[in-house]
DNA sequence: GCCAACGTTGGC
DNA sequence: GCCAACGTTGGC
């Protein structure tokens, strides 16, 4: 069964346009556990939202995760992992966490209620949501 | 750029 | 093991 999640990263610092050029991506740099926690719980083939944090705001683009959690060999202990990721699409257009506040059926989810949390899971029915809201 | 929220660290 | 201090994240 595939699981949907969101990963968040500043555009200025890698942004959807730089994940699109590289191709394929190793996700790094995370040192938060809860975050941690769930890209250990990501499997091969899982799709994850791209979303633009501190200067984009918006959900922007779709990955699948191409490799499952491995040691971080940057991190100085073995708490923190990598995956590996691919872009597969561009949103049609953009949502905006304005929207996604906004919509009620949204509300559950962990980036309207845990903002800091970089890596999170977002349900089947929350994934679909969206979609349509970026097909609007 | 500021600051609130919150996760982590470290002294006790 | 507790909790105050500190650091980081991310919305505004």
């Amino acid at each position: 069964m595939t699981q949907y999640w969101l990963m968040k990263s500043e555009p200025d610092e890698y942004g959807w346009d730089d994940l699109t050029r590289d191709g394929e991506t190793k996700w790094s740099g995370v040192r938060n556990f809860a975050a941690a926690k769930n890209m250990r719980a990501m499997e091969k083939g899982d799709l994850a939202f791209f979303y633009h944090s501190r200067t984009g705001l918006a959900v922007v683009g779709i990955m699948e995760i191409t490799r499952s959690h491995y040691p971080d060999p940057s991190a100085d202990n073995d708490k923190f992992v990598l995956v590996d990721v691919r872009p597969v699409k561009a949103l049609v257009r953009p949502v905006p966490l304005q929207e996604i506040k906004a919509n009620p059926k949204l509300s559950d989810m962990a980036l309207v209620k845990q903002s800091r949390l970089s890596v999170s899971p977002v349900s089947a029915a929350q994934w679909v949501e969206i979609i349509a809201m970026a097909e609007k």
